[in-house]
DNA sequence: GAAGATATCCCACAAACGGGGGATAGCTCC
DNA sequence: GGAGCTATCCCCCGTTTGTGGGATATCTTC
């Protein structure tokens, strides 16, 4: 019998979470509730196998719950199951000591699935957070290349865009959207969209914000 | 249509895996070997979107194959499939530039998921390989840097931002939409909307890439 | 001359965004 | 006490975006 503790702020989450549970017998939910402040309280009164944290809560981070759940519990899993995929919480979640990694977005097997792993020595990690985790240790090993941003004409790190992409990239930047970007190229918005497409896949983002911010970053596109 | 190379000197494992990419249309394997000096050399010549390597070749190891893939083919992602789940092995593929690892005992579905997870920028990895990286990362405090806390008095160049809206246009530039700002604030979308509309109007811009450009411009937000 | 990379065009659809309203509450500064 | 600012929440609605397809035409490159 696996106890399990919910700590989610959102109602309906809670109640997905224990529904989903409740299709294994094996799986006990001895508490449930919205709050850090409840969660942490009620840790060491149901000493639960496994903790479910979301990391966007009310009152306090669920990083500090499971800080606090890793040194009171320490046999107690913690598995996040949040939104967020930013390396900076995986990482924290991380280091705080929580031992699954999984986004809201998992499904119903996975998180079951998911559960069992965590209870069997495994950690159940979304593979898009694994990407990032991956990312980091590559980055960590060896020494660091220094991100020396030299201003010369190769100064791509590793990601080279077509003139035509550069350009669209320096319009989305400006604002246009896509039948303006078309009109100042003198090009259909449909092709414009294609080399976004292309753009967004070389530079691993999703959206214009992400784009720009990356491409910012690499040196691809000037502030000035 | 995913081109897939498979490196495995296990004749049964080659084909097993074949076997199961081909129940994906979207699949095709371009190559399939035995071993490393021969995957190496088809690497260039069939340029696969995504390589299976073995790590227990009978030349070279598995290793060195995902080196040099990583290094011909930037964009080609390696999906290590072995049964070495020990911390040498995982470390070294993934320094190596390996974007997956899967055990071989990884079940048909998971198999499948796993490649197209790795196609989608994610990274698959067993929940027990999983378990030791984190570990590896919770021992070593290792050089993660803080996280970006707070508030420097910056010399903003005319316009002043609150907090609260540096705070949304440092996440949007990240990628994140409303409903995932919202929830990584703890306040609600609509709120989160409505700081976005009040930015746009400092920034006098109006969409995502605009702003991000404009506040990288002024020094608004760091490029890290 | 076949293969690759690039650029071009088109369709379709769900999700996200931008902008227009309006409302309550707390805080500061005069 | 009231004006001004910030933060919070909500609705509506048309537009834009993101992403999946697929298609043709260059122009290198081998």
């Amino acid at each position: 019998m696996t106890r399990v503790q919910i700590v989610e702020d959102d109602a309906a989450f809670r109640e997905r979470y224990a529904a989903i549970l409740a299709k294994d017998p094996s799986f006990e939910v001895v508490a449930s509730v919205g709050t850090g402040g409840e969660g942490m309280a009620l840790l060491e009164l149901r000493k639960p196998d496994v903790l479910l944290i979301d990391l966007g809560l009310p009152d306090i981070s669920g990083i500090e719950v499971i800080r606090h759940a890793t040194q009171v519990l320490p046999d107690c899993e913690c598995m996040v199951v949040t939104v967020f995929g930013d390396e900076e919480h995986v990482l924290a979640s991380i280091e705080a000591g929580a031992a699954g990694y999984l986004l809201k977005d998992a499904s119903e097997e996975s998180f079951l699935s998911g559960i069992r792993e965590l209870i069997n020595g495994g950690s159940p990690i979304s593979p898009i957070i694994a990407r990032r985790l991956l990312r980091r240790f590559q980055s960590e090993p060896g020494a660091s290349p220094p991100p020396a941003a030299a201003a010369d004409e190769h100064a791509d790190s590793n990601v080279s865009l077509s003139d035509r992409e550069r350009e669209i990239l320096l319009l989305a930047s400006k604002g246009f959207n896509y039948p303006e970007m078309g009109k100042l190229m003198g090009i259909s918005p449909h092709t414009v969209t294609s080399h976004v497409k292309k753009i967004y896949r070389k530079l691993a983002v999703h959206s214009r914000g992400e784009a720009v911010f990356e491409a910012n970053r690499m040196g691809l596109i000037r502030t000035l």
